[in-house]
DNA sequence: CCCTAAATACCGACTGTCGGTTTGTAGGGT
DNA sequence: ACCCTACAAACCGACAGTCGGTATTTAGGG
């Protein structure tokens, strides 16, 4: 069965050798792109082949299996928004609602300055297919994100800033609820696409008004004291979507 | 390889003809407890097929895909949780703050009135593979259960019993806690299993406390109003647990 | 510095399995 | 008698993963 090779085929195929890091992302990358445009059982291991250029023992050489890429792409946006989380953390100080406030703004600065990348991913999340994708990613994401928060309320506690019935809860409600966010900047956006910014703007504007008072009550802080909105970087984020 | 068949082997698969529904819902059981003890994945339509007793072109002549059986199991989940939760709401009356306590309970009673079945649950949502169909179930399960706690705060709001900054957002919250809950849950149930009752009616009963005063808060009622607990309906529950 | 050998990045035909289709058949309803 | 529907079983294409083998790099003895 060992009938010789065609000596050295199409042009398009020249054996190439990398690091294999430098493979792995370029691999990750193409995996990445296919399944967020795709959803995951829509792509092939063939698809990503083609789209990675490299042939399947070779993929198979760095990723035992397909569910792998699945578990390397979450890690890089989990290590990503962790290092995210504790930059914005180690921006902070004062009493524990200017640092909470802070926190809230760095990080909401932070999913701003992604701009289309968000639009992008909210389009993704939406595809159905994609919802082990995106299930996982945020599932992590919170995983990650939950001892920061925690710690900022355990810190606001022990001030006497904050008065908080169970400091687990009240973070994972949170969390939730940002999580949750996704649904109104979804028709938020498509509000922006149909070009009219200003609806989209008071839609996330409200919502965002909302999600304070309510983490207000759940911290037992005056009304009006954390503060999430940013009305000028909502318009900024969403005229940039607005134009694509 | 096409050896002639012994013709007609075991005496197990005896050509048996059904009625439609009652071949649905056999096939629809075995699938469930399969999906549930292995995962969506791990599971194929033969595996089914073996556990239903039914051949495949049976099977594809009542299910379209393997996938259809997803949304079937989770159609009969939605349905149950609408039922109880519309059941629940039907037996309220008085204002606002007694018919939302009287909801709670009931949903609470139905939820310990599930018992063992909801350990098993508990374990089968941990499993790994059962994301995706977990994940649905609790959307599904939510996109159902919104407009019921929405109406009811609506209700209060009018009311003037509750002060709520946006309706929709504290609905999602106060549903994403309750599901949340299942973390809480689980530890309590291992602790039960590990004999110490006691401690885990504690850990359940906190959790509760907690929960009752976060959404106090978010309904803009005074600390107390709302009251999720019962410490007595914990301890039957978990002792239920604790001896299987 | 060269030459050899081990290590490893990479290749592509092949295979087992799984979801799904097609063709064939039993048997109750009319 | 016929037909219609629940079911059976052979069959198919596609896909994830494997395997024997090849090209390229690195290690180290002379």
């Amino acid at each position: 069965m060992t009938q010789t090779l065609p000596p050295r085929t199409a042009g398009t195929s020249k054996r190439q050798r990398l690091a294999p890091d430098e493979r792995r992302v370029l691999i990750l990358d193409a995996a990445q792109a296919l399944f967020f445009a795709n959803g995951w059982d829509e792509v092939t291991v063939a698809d990503v082949l083609r789209e990675a250029n490299i042939s399947k023992g070779g993929f198979y050489h760095h990723f035992a299996a397909k569910e792998n890429l699945l578990d390397a792409i979450i890690e890089r946006f989990t290590s990503e928004t962790l290092s995210a989380a504790e930059a914005a953390r180690a921006k902070t100080s004062g009493d524990a609602v200017t640092r909470f406030n802070a926190f809230l703004a760095e990080t909401n600065r932070w999913k701003a300055a992604q701009g289309p990348q968000m639009k992008f991913f909210m389009d993704v999340m939406l595809r159905p297919g994609n919802d082990i994708l995106f299930g996982r990613i945020t599932a992590a994401a919170a995983t990650v994100a939950l001892p920061i928060v925690m710690e900022m309320i355990e810190h606001g506690a022990e001030e006497g800033t904050f008065d908080v019935p169970d400091i687990t809860l009240v973070a994972q409600t949170i969390i939730s609820m940002g999580q949750a966010r996704r649904a109104t900047l979804d028709s938020a956006f498509s509000a922006a696409k149909g070009g009219d910014v200003e609806r989209a703007v008071g839609i996330l504007d409200s919502r965002m008004i909302a999600e304070a008072a309510l983490i207000d009550r759940m911290l037992g802080l005056p009304q009006g004291s954390v503060i999430m909105t940013n009305p000028q970087e909502f318009r900024l984020m969403l005229n940039a979507i607005g134009w694509s």
